[in-house]
Parts: structure tokens; C-alpha cells; sequence
DNA sequence: TATAATTAAATTGTATACAATCTAATTGTA
DNA sequence: TACAATTAGATTGTATACAATTTAATTATA
């Protein structure tokens, strides 16, 4: 059976890639719910918060989403109360969201949010700093 | 604004962690395409191909995946004749899931995708070692 | 042994993801 | 300037994910 060896789960690079991802945003959900947010739209604000009013489109490229899974979510930020939508009056097709101030106090009570998670996530600091050096230099090598 | 230096898309980790999971499992898609799988369809079967029968527990327990999950996804390889479910005569409460004639010549056609992908994934040997290396031991201290 | 507790799947409901398509606005060009 | 091509966002359809609940079967225990 040595020649299926390389399909064994075992062998994969991609399967602990998407455990431990799927995982850790598991581990997010605790501190994220105290705020309101899942996982998702967690790293949308993350975006907002750090480069202001962005295009649907900008923030797309931002998280690596689409417009087909930003719309509703963006939709439901609006709901909460986090952000605003409205057209670009000089450009008609683009959708401009910004961080309204129930959002930005959403900040200040999110700041704390990396450092619990941080001690949830059994990681070396040498490890961590090792596997943040690949994972975005292979997200550069993707084009990313 | 240093204080909200770590809600900076740039200084998470989980971000190109949730990234590059998304991004390696797109550079599948063409692939399992051929093979008439979705990537989480993938996983699945290389679980049941390496371990052989196994109940909708079992295989949960492998692939990290619950039966709301594994259930819809299940019948659908069901559907596609690639798998057999059937209830454990010995404890009803069990379904047992193996792989048919037809799923075993699917294994044939699959043993060339890891390489086929490894191949479109711009990672130096030392780098995948390296991260296959911390993403283990990480499973290992998370308790998957 | 009757029943409480546990277990396994399935189901329900919510939230991503993303391909493909549609609509409206803008841009490029003959 | 008409009109083709492009672009942005929204929509539709399919497929995960997973929490919470339900149902049926099994196990533990009073």
C-alpha cells in the first residue's frame, strides 16, 4: 500500500493547515462573542478600523473575500451598528463602508481580544514567529 | 494609535493562517474537479480509503468534523457512488460508511493530486518541513 | 428491571465561502 | 458621440461549518 502513502491524511500538508486555522477561530469565539462579532466579521473590522472608509471591493482585496460573502456581511456590521454603507457619489458602482462611533468604542473593547486569544494558542515564541515568517511568505509567493 | 498596533491586520496570526488554508484548498479545486470532489469531499475520502469502514463518529473524530457537517456531505458522496451507508447492526445507533468499487478506482485517480498541487504551492522543502513540523505539534497541544 | 443518563445521527438555524450571473455605472475606442 | 468592454456590487445557487436540538438506541444504576 506504499503507493498511497501520499494520500494519507498523515502526509498532507493542507489538512493540519485547515485543523489548526479552523481551530484557532474556534478559540476566537468565546472573546468574540462578548462582542458581537463572528470570526468573519471580526477581520472585516480589523480592516476598517485600520485603513478608514474602503470600497467593498478594497475591503475584498483586504481580507481576501468577494462581494458575494461581504454584502451580507457588511449588511449585518450595519445592523449592529458598527459601520455605515453608502454609495460613492463620484463613482456610483462603489459602496463605501465606514466605522460609525459605536464602532469605534467596538475598538477599544476589542484590544484586548489578540492577547487572550494569544494565551489560548500553545505556541513557542519562537514557533510563532517561525510559522508567521512562512505563512506570509508563502501569502507573497501567492500573490497575496 | 500604537495602541491598537495589535488589531493590525499585518500583526495577527490567525489571519494568513485562515488566508493561506482558503488559498491552498482554491489550488485544489481544479484538481478534485477532475475527480468530481469538493475539498472537504477530498478529506473525507482520504480518511475512509486509509482507515476503511468507519462510523460518522469515527470519521469526525479524523477529519475534525461534526455530523451536521458529514451528514449532507455523506449522502452526497453517497449520491456520487463513491461511498456505502449503513447502519451498524451490532449498535443501530451507529452509521458505518465504507467505500465502494467504484470509490477505490477513485483512489487511483487521485494518487497524483498531492504531488499535482504540492507543485502549485510555492514552498521551499525546508519551509514545508518547518511548517509541517510546528502545525503538528500545535494539533498536539490543541488535543486534536 | 424500570428508568435515568449517555451516546450517535440527523435536523434546524445561522453564517460563511465562492462560482456564476445580473444590473448599473463607467471607461475605452472606433 | 454611440457603443463595446470593463468594473463594482448584488444576487443566486451550492457546499461547507457548527451550535443547539431532536430522536432513537444503548448503557448505567437505583
Amino acid at each position: 500500500m506504499a503507493e498511497y502513502d501520499c494520500l494519507r491524511l498523515e502526509n498532507q500538508l493542507c489538512f493540519p493547515l485547515y485543523a489548526c486555522s479552523k481551530e484557532i477561530t474556534r478559540r476566537y469565539r468565546p472573546f468574540l462573542d462578548e462582542l458581537g462579532l463572528t470570526y468573519t466579521q471580526y477581520i472585516a473590522m480589523l480592516a476598517l478600523w485600520e485603513y478608514g472608509e474602503m470600497t467593498v471591493k478594497g475591503l475584498g482585496d483586504a481580507v481576501f473575500l468577494d462581494s458575494g460573502t461581504l454584502t451580507p456581511l457588511l449588511k449585518k456590521l450595519e445592523d449592529k451598528g458598527y459601520i455605515e454603507r453608502r454609495r460613492d457619489s463620484n463613482d456610483e458602482r462603489n459602496v463605501l463602508a465606514s466605522v460609525t462611533d459605536k464602532g469605534m468604542e467596538l475598538r477599544d473593547r476589542a484590544s484586548h481580544v489578540p492577547e487572550s486569544v494569544g494565551s489560548c494558542i500553545p505556541l513557542e515564541p519562537s514557533d510563532a514567529a517561525e510559522l508567521y515568517r512562512i505563512l506570509h511568505k508563502l501569502m507573497t509567493d501567492f500573490g497575496l
